[in-house]
DNA sequence: TGTATTTGTGACAATAGTTGTCACTATTAT
DNA sequence: ATAATAGTGACAACTATTGTCACAAATACA
């Protein structure tokens, strides 16, 4: 095997292995310890992050980071890379440790000139917008730790007047139009829940032994399981204009329930839970003389009950 | 220079220049043309994609894909730019031209193994959602590419009722809850336009020779240029609970607006264009009694009307 | 049609780089 | 102390790389 491939394989190797002794490549490799030596010395020239203690338990380590190896991307996935991650920047808050934007310089910097100038005109004149928020989310690492490793989180939730203590299991954390949330079993409530992350004031891994169910086959992805179970049901039709269809899309809940008219217009259809009358009834108020909700009759009261309000207020 | 150092100074080379002869390359990093040559075939047998043609005007070109280097991303750097592009998924218009997974399939293909396992437990446990749209934008690329190049394009533009031929020329595009946005100049209008891309029915370059104008100071970056000037403005004041502020955050408009007490409530204030009357009442008649309009008068009276075209509706 | 320009291949000798071995140093856990 | 580990230097044997030269083949252009 030629030097350079050995460097190569090398790299892959350290990075899989994390912690190995030079007897272990050389024998691995079949060459000669001194070459293994050498070419770790070319390795760390080359910027693999290594590092040596000496003595029995010694060995080499690969800190932290990792080499990719030379990849070929075609102009334009470079360029999607980097406008995905650029969109990154709009988080204040993320579950990774890290800074996005350290990731993004490296792969900026070892772009070539001109895919570099290509992205250079293109960074004022695209973006993905994503509302910025005061709200703060300091546990998402807890929660999706939580979620990958199913453990019993204990959090203290509420509003600024009730703060109730609950133990959750994450099933995983999702981003939407600037906030983040949980949905997640609720060992009080019994119940798959969903909670709102800046309404998390503190996050702990629970000690008290609550044992945590297996819910590995509950993942974002099949959503539609990650409804709560016991509550009330009633049936939700709301006639829609064209624009009212285009409003009800941005909704996540709605997306089953949505049906479309050739001509563009639609209607929702589908069951609901009667804990949600009092947040359907102001997202309906909201679309205006675009939705028309037909039933059920509770929401449609609710919805007047607030009109009057309204109208009250502006006398 | 050691031949494997040469080998990756050759690698960026032949990626910055794209077309160039053996000769050239020879002179350049003081070889013969036969090593060059033999270079080559090896950079070829490495994965980077040359083409050849022989004769005079012939030479070497790189095909359409570039190759990085070997890059160090510590691991939580890897997972970020992964979820990043991830993300992407959601938008079934981009305005590049690959699709984002086959640069991510690459991505995810070369790292290790344990990075790899780190992701695919991750993978059904976070995500960024974004609102998934029936609405169609088949144009992303041209005004995007009017955008770099000050371009002017000629777009029909309309609803389903009237359609209207215009000349613009695109600041730029962005993404917000899923629908795509074109801030524009509009040579109808004489002035800033903000262009929704779904009601684009057809973009094309102006051949007609009309002028474009000298945006370049105009981007993304600060849109408060973008307003469009000639705009009647009058005084918004608007009262916000603490969830009032919430939701206004969320809006792209009202950034500059919004004022926050200590106690989590807040206000709206600032100048607001006169057209913009029939959608801020809308928007804050879906707040309902979280937002309570102080002024204008003519924002007050168009709520009321609204409201009492509902309670009919709702007879 | 010929000529200049270009990629491409094969052979070979001179040169340069790589490797293994060995002897030795230094550190540290047990 | 001992064993395990990294690390260095020197040198000879070995291997790879390089340049040169000869020649083939394609092609644009005068």
């Amino acid at each position: 095997m030629s030097k350079s491939k050995r460097l190569m394989e090398l790299m892959m190797t350290v990075n899989r292995k994390k912690k190995f002794t030079v007897k272990e490549l050389a024998t691995e490799f079949n060459v000669s310890t001194r070459t293994i030596l050498r070419d770790l010395q070319e390795l760390s020239e080359l910027g693999v992050p290594l590092y040596s203690e000496v003595g029995p338990h010694g060995g080499y380590q690969v800190l932290n980071e990792r080499i990719l190896p030379p990849i070929a991307f075609a102009e334009e996935e470079a360029v999607a890379i980097f406008f995905a991650c650029h969109a990154l920047r709009h988080y204040a808050y993320l579950p990774f440790e890290t800074e996005s934007s350290s990731a993004l310089s490296k792969f900026y910097f070892y772009m070539s000139g001109d895919v570099r100038d290509r992205i250079d005109e293109m960074k004022n004149r695209i973006d993905f917008v994503i509302p910025s928020r005061q709200a703060k989310f300091p546990y998402l690492s807890i929660l999706l730790d939580g979620a990958i490793r199913q453990k019993v989180i204990r959090i203290e939730y509420g509003s600024r007047e009730s703060v109730s203590a609950r133990l959750i299991q994450p099933i995983g954390i999702y981003a939407s139009s600037g906030l983040w949330y949980c949905p997640a079993y609720c060992f009080l409530r019994e119940d798959i829940r969903l909670f709102r992350c800046d309404r998390i004031r503190s996050a702990t891994e629970d000690t008290s032994g609550t044992q945590p169910l297996d819910l590995r086959h509950l993942h974002l992805g099949n959503r539609e399981a990650l409804l709560p179970s016991e509550q009330q049901f009633t049936n939700l039709y709301v006639e829609l204009s064209e624009e009212g269809v285009h409003r009800c899309e941005a909704e996540y809940w709605s997306a089953t329930k949505l049906h479309r008219r050739e001509d563009g217009t639609g209607w929702l259809e589908g069951r609901m839970p009667k804990g949600d009358i009092p947040f359907l009834a102001q997202f309906f108020i909201g679309l205006g003389t675009d939705a028309t909700v037909k039933c059920p009759p509770e929401l449609i009261d609710d919805i007047k009950r607030r009109l009057a309000e309204m109208m009250a207020r502006y006398g």
